[in-house]
DNA sequence: ACGCTCACG
DNA sequence: GACGTACGTGAGCGTA
């Protein structure tokens, strides 16, 4: 038995938390080889534990020795002031999974590691202070943190383990102008912005110090407040007293905690091998563990090198196998799987629900997976076989989970702030559970990490991505679900297929977020995920939810009108041609042109048909009435089916609004693409067409308001190819097709011809598109010679441009990427390419850094919206490249659009400074045509 | 399933 | 010198 701590025994005090951020920052994102898990906070603990218990010797040698760590989030001291701490940042990511593993390391060293839920590491550590000074032993504590250094005093110091440097009472003297006894004193007058502890304003430390000697100490000087000489000073602690009461209340630590463990429990003990071998080991630290080896006289383990032996097509070292999936059928299932979640951190989620709207769908069962190879899949709302006919029953499958008490259980789960939930497109997922009154977060995406790393190469769908990188075809849905008219919903499908099928897909998430966490630093793409996608979701998951109100009847009145008009139009259509026949098939049409009207200019296309396209028909319009007739019936043909019809088919029942869903990673650029139904198209060039607008409109008592960055891309041109007499022209205010139009043509600006203007502005906008003559002159419909001499002068004008262009090319077909201003890449795997694929691969590479940092900007302005805009009546519905749409409170319009214009103005802010500055344009009315 | 056509930025 | 070309999307229709 260990004689009991007292006098000759010393006590080193590790704060836990101190260590391991540091580790974490100190070194870069290292990964577990055979798994990608982040391990390099893990590792970087590891190293600080070791050179501790190697340097353990000597005259300060630890008798006792623990490692204190900080659990839960919430403790006493929120209930004093709910905004302490409030302004720290939320863990990252790839350290949450580390945590539980730093307790396992410090155990693995034989180190007493303790928490207590509900209190800081902090106060458990000044309990133990003040528990072995009353024993008269030593004490070291183990941090730099100043919160600890009025615990100093009477055989208690400190130590700072990076620059191994004691702190006694003299140094805290030097730190805080005034002994130990009195530095809570000083920081409840100077609070701390770290630790969000108000103080008093405009009293800093030196100034409190001063005060504290002065008057002997806190209470003293609040007593004696009217004394102070200067009136600021005294007027600040007279109206502030509470706030600084309150604030020494934070920073006073708990010196008398009732700890569940004594001072013996932590005396200092040597590893045993085998748990710290094995421990490292498993975390395949090979330096390390070879070295403590070492040290220990024993042989180091082996350790597999499992690392994937290509970085595409790398196949898990874990087959897939679905009979390894578990069924959870009941409560006590389901809570060992919640403790397995807590266990790890994280957790890949996956639901199943009756259809792909989540507007519409029901939750039907959810799958989730921590492990590779090991899912579980919960059935909830599954309807029983069918007995007697083909069509099944409406009675539930037996089996399976009451749905509100397994949403009880996962909800606090799902909303932890403590464990990640994965998902492969979990928009949907968390739109799905928003309907349900929960709120997952925080959140990883693995669409989003394919897209930051692989736009441009392929597409990022769960089949796409988990052939690519994990070499395994998941289970194809189509033979449960069946196609066409016979197609069932999920809900209709067996259990025991659902969850082979259900859980495979949490299993194949959690395996590509194992892949791809470690490679999103590798390929440099880290900040672009998380600042211009991941938090791009729950602003999406909102908007989309929120919807916009669209006017049935406005809409079915103008469809009839267009039906009347159509059905006149068929009848001169036909008369002319002499015979019936179908108006909307461009084949038949043709052959009336050209075969039987005998029309000039009949081109046949790849698949032997006629070109009808506009242009065409455009052309023919002054031979003949009837290709005139027919490009006026394709627009109202086209303004009914796609829109004044389809759009009422949108319109949810529910809310009686419609409810679009952006795909984050479609476009290859960064946009965004709306589809079911695409709002990003709605008609606007037109003056037929422009009217649709007015069937968007806002409630009563509302208006909808629209922001535009005015010529963004443009302004990015000048940017990015530094032409300076473009930024000239965006800083003069200046017209900048007028301006391009006199540069160019020599027309002084007051002389300037709408049509000079025209062509300016369509070369400006075949800049952006990485121009060429045949393509302006199809556009201007010039001669090709014609087209090319503008070209050729306006790089004459303004020759950054075409080293901008030559650059681009040049770079991409080095690196096969371009980037962005905010560092997105896209990949242009064609630009290498011959024969005809090559220049659209070069026009393509020229216009994405363009068209995505725009996409960038306007991101980066929707992420920062809802904190702009919050307590305002006001809610943004709609995203069109360039452009935001709101719905507001008539009375807030203008407040509204002052602070969105000023988000989306200083969008780029502070990544990147650009040369040119960003214009937006505000409209409001009670409908979108109005507002645009 | 695919191409044509046309709506938007 | 010819090749075929403006960049990025989604939806509806006809045709295979």
């Amino acid at each position: 038995m260990a004689p009991k701590f007292g006098k000759g025994c010393h006590l080193h005090l590790i704060d836990g938390s101190a260590f391991i951020f540091r580790a974490y920052h100190a070194l870069p994102p290292l990964t577990r080889k055979s798994d990608g898990l982040p391990v390099g906070a893990v590792s970087g603990f590891v190293n600080m534990l070791q050179r501790y218990v190697e340097g353990n010797n000597g005259p300060d040698a630890a008798t006792h020795v623990a490692v204190i760590f900080d659990k839960g989030s919430h403790t006493f001291r929120n209930e004093l002031y709910d905004q302490y701490k409030a302004n720290r940042e939320a863990m990252p990511e790839d350290l949450r999974p580390q945590i539980p593993l730093t307790r396992t390391a410090t155990q693995a060293f034989n180190i007493a590691c303790e928490e207590l839920e509900g209190f800081e590491a902090d106060d458990i550590i000044a309990t133990l202070a003040h528990q072995a000074r009353d024993a008269g032993g030593r004490v070291t504590i183990l941090s730099s943190d100043k919160d600890l250094m009025q615990l100093v005093g009477g055989g208690v110091e400190m130590l700072d383990p990076m620059k191994n440097k004691r702190i006694d009472a003299e140094g805290v003297v030097e730190k805080f102008g005034v002994g130990p006894d009195r530095v809570v004193d000083v920081q409840a007058l100077a609070g701390d912005s770290v630790d969000n502890v108000p103080g008093a304003p405009g009293i800093g430390i030196k100034t409190a110090a001063l005060l504290i000697n002065e008057y002997g100490d806190l209470e003293s000087l609040l007593d004696r407040a009217e004394e102070i000489k200067q009136p600021k000073r005294r007027q600040t602690l007279i109206d502030h007293r509470a706030q600084i009461e309150l604030s020494k209340k934070l920073v006073q630590l708990d010196c008398d905690m009732a700890l569940p463990f004594g001072l013996d429990d932590l005396e200092v003990r040597d590893p045993e091998p085998e748990v710290l071998m094995g421990f490292l080991a498993e975390m395949e630290f090979r330096t390390v563990t070879k070295r403590i080896a070492e040290k220990l006289g024993i042989a180091p383990p082996v350790i597999e090198d499992t690392a994937p032996t290509s970085e595409a097509a790398a196949p898990e070292a874990m087959p897939f196998d679905a009979d390894k999936y578990e069924c959870v059928m009941d409560e006590a299932a389901l809570l060992v799987w919640i403790d397995r979640i807590h266990d790890r951190g994280y957790v890949a989620v996956d639901t199943e629900t009756t259809g792909l709207n989540e507007m519409i769908a029901d939750l039907v069962g959810i799958s989730l997976c921590v492990e590779a190879g090991h899912a579980c899949y919960i059935p909830l709302t599954h309807k029983a076989a069918a007995t007697d006919d083909l069509f099944g029953s409406d009675a539930v499958a037996e089996g399976q989970m009451d749905l509100d008490r397994c949403l009880a259980l996962l909800k606090p789960v799902l909303e932890d702030p403590a464990i990640l939930k994965i998902g492969q497109n979990m928009k949907y997922d968390a739109k799905i559970f928003a309907r349900l009154d929960i709120a997952v977060a925080p959140i990883d995406d693995t669409m989003l990490m394919s897209y930051a790393m692989n736009a441009g190469l392929h597409n990022h769908g769960m089949d796409t991505l988990s052939e690519r990188y994990l070499g395994h075809t998941p289970i194809p849905i189509k033979p449960l679900l069946g196609s066409g008219k016979s197609a069932i919903t999920f809900d209709r499908v067996p259990i025991d297929k659902a969850v082979a099928y259900a859980a495979e897909d949490a299993d194949i998430t959690l395996r590509l977020w194992q892949h791809f966490k470690p490679q999103l630093h590798v390929k440099q793409v880290t900040t672009v995920y998380e600042t211009l996608e991941r938090p791009l979701v729950p602003v999406l998951a909102q908007m989309e939810r929120h919807g916009i109100k669209v006017d049935r009847d406005t809409l079915s009145r103008m469809s009839n009108a267009f039906a009347q008009k159509m059905a006149g139009l068929e009848a001169e259509i036909q008369e002319m041609a002499g015979r019936p026949f179908n108006v909307g098939s461009p084949k038949q049409l043709g052959e009336i042109l050209f075969d039987e009207m005998s029309l000039p200019g009949g081109k046949k296309g790849k698949t032997g048909a006629y070109a009808t396209g506009a242009d065409v028909l455009e052309d023919l319009a002054t031979e003949h009435e009837l290709p005139g007739k027919v490009l006026d019936w394709r627009q109202l043909s086209k303004l009914k089916s796609t829109y004044t019809d389809a759009l009422q088919e949108h319109i949810n029942a529910e809310t009686g609004r419609v409810h679009t869903s952006y795909s984050i990673a479609g476009a290859t650029t960064g946009r965004l693409a709306s589809t079911d139904p695409n709002l990003q198209n709605i008609p606007v060039r037109s003056e037929e067409g422009r009217r649709i607008r007015e069937a968007f409109v806002a409630e009563p008592g509302k208006v909808l308001v629209s922001l535009d960055y005015s010529q963004i891309e443009l302004r990015i041109l000048a940017h990015v190819a530094g032409i300076d007499a473009l930024k000239q022209a965006f800083a003069d205010g200046l017209d900048i097709h007028a301006m391009t139009a006199s540069e160019m043509f020599d027309v002084p600006l007051d002389e300037m011809t709408p049509e000079i203007r025209r062509q300016a502005k369509a070369i400006n906008f075949g800049v952006i598109y990485g121009i060429s003559g045949f393509g302006l002159a199809r556009n201007l419909r010039i001669p090709r010679g014609e087209a090319q001499g503008f070209i050729d002068r306006y790089f004459e004008r303004f020759p950054g441009i075409r080293k901008y262009m030559d650059d681009t090319v040049a770079f991409a077909k080095d690196t096969g990427y371009v980037k962005t201003l905010f560092g997105r890449k896209i990949n242009t795997p064609e630009i290498n390419a011959k024969g005809p694929h090559a220049g659209f691969a070069k026009r393509a590479a020229i216009n994405a850094p363009i068209q995505g940092t725009a996409a960038d900007v306007i991101r980066r302005a929707m992420i920062r919206m809802p904190a702009a805009i919050e307590g305002m009546p006001a809610k943004m519905l709609l995203q069109v490249h360039d452009e935001l749409i709101f719905e507001v409170e008539e009375d807030g319009a203008n407040a509204l659009i002052d602070a969105a214009r000023d988000v989306m103005e200083n969008a780029s802010d502070p990544a990147v400074k650009l040369d040119v500055k960003l214009a937006v344009d505000a409209g409001q009315g009670a409908n979108w045509a109005e507002a645009h």
